[in-house]
DNA sequence: TTCCGACAGTGGGGTCGCAAT
DNA sequence: ATTGCGACCCCACTATCGGAA
């Protein structure tokens, strides 16, 4: 059994693709791990190698009941929340940092590969003979250990419900194709559930690299009469834009920060450009998640600017 | 010639531990 | 005691370059 099998890894794309060669399931909101199982020793890599096995005492665990047979599980681990959805926060904050003691006791497995089983390398097979030699593997599993349904339905179909639901995307997979160790070659796809919002621009940051260019946007959200700091974007402009920002927001720099905030460097701006940002979702601490620029206006009575309400959560669809 | 895949680099969010302040 | 930094995890995106098409 090889030591380490890098994961396939999926290819962002703006739609789910279509047609009978692809299937489709939940893109699960966690942590990709490799589950390796032989005689006597389990072990969960992470994407990039490193052990982590006793940070999921749960999951290997589950697995012991596989042995002796050698597999390696590809799948990803997660904490599902209150209402049983994966929670990427809680998995954080359950599983801690890296020198972390927490155990990740709740943290369960979905797996969706099979790239080796039973002394065989199942990854030049095409995703459908893996998928029906995981599925007979792991017939009967349970508790921490899980697979990961596809869905027969069409991908279209299956975000519109994730989305719904509150869930990060689907992947989609084409089912011919082998399993290709550490590429994001378009073999599997992922389209994700974003927002698009408006938000104050209050600051910005100089560049690390780039003089006389911002490194990242100020952002904050409407909260009655007051303005939120919601986190900083910086990625969605270009070189170029992030020249001409620094420019046109030095102009309307300010020493009265219109939000709470203390971060060094720091330079803070009147409200008077709203940008458009594209984001998954929001942190337990009310900074956006993976937030990318779209681009900016003038404010305007006609621009409806993120408004906070009293009642988080903030996270609901 | 153009296009695509892989890579590096700059950003976002989080956790924790440790060393410097 | 606080702060900053470095490992780790999840990422989005831009810029670049070499090889495939």
């Amino acid at each position: 059994m090889p030591e380490r099998v890098e994961p396939c890894l999926a290819l962002l794309v703006p739609k789910p693709p279509e047609g009978s060669q692809w299937v489709h399931e939940i893109k699960w909101d966690g942590y990709r791990i490799a589950v390796h199982i032989e005689p006597g020793r389990i072990r969960i890599l992470t994407r990039r190698g490193h052990d982590w096995t006793h940070r999921f005492p749960a999951i290997a665990k589950a697995a012991e009941a596989f042995q002796p047979t050698t597999m390696i599980l590809d799948g990803e681990a997660v904490v599902l929340d209150a209402t049983g959805r994966p929670d990427f926060g809680l998995l954080q904050q359950t599983l801690g940092g890296i020198g972390g003691k927490k155990k990740a006791n709740s943290a369960i497995l979905y797996a969706f590969d099979l790239p080796y089983y039973a002394g065989r390398d199942l990854r030049g097979l095409p995703q459908w003979e893996r998928r029906k030699a995981l599925e007979s593997a792991l017939a009967d599993a349970r508790g921490a250990i899980q697979i990961s349904e596809q869905v027969d339905a069409s991908g279209a179909e299956l975000l519109r419900v994730a989305c719904e639901h509150g869930l990060e995307g689907i992947v989609s997979k084409h089912r011919n194709k082998p399993y290709r160790s550490g590429s994001r070659s378009g073999d599997w796809v992922k389209v994700t559930c974003t927002r698009r919002d408006s938000f104050f621009i209050v600051g910005y940051e100089p560049s690390a690299v780039l003089s006389s260019a911002i490194g990242r946007l100020l952002l904050a959200a409407r909260k009655g009469d007051e303005l939120v700091y919601v986190g900083g974007v910086g990625t969605g402009f270009s070189d170029k834009e992030a020249f001409a920002l620094r420019e046109l927001l030095g102009k309307i720099a300010t020493s009265k920060p219109p939000v709470v905030l203390k971060r060094k460097g720091a330079v803070f701006t009147r409200p008077l450009y709203v940008a458009e940002v594209r984001y998954r979702a929001w942190t337990h601490d009310g900074k956006l998640r993976h937030p990318s620029f779209k681009g900016m206006r003038e404010a305007a009575d006609n621009i409806a600017v993120f408004e906070l309400d009293n009642k988080a959560p903030l996270n609901e669809a």
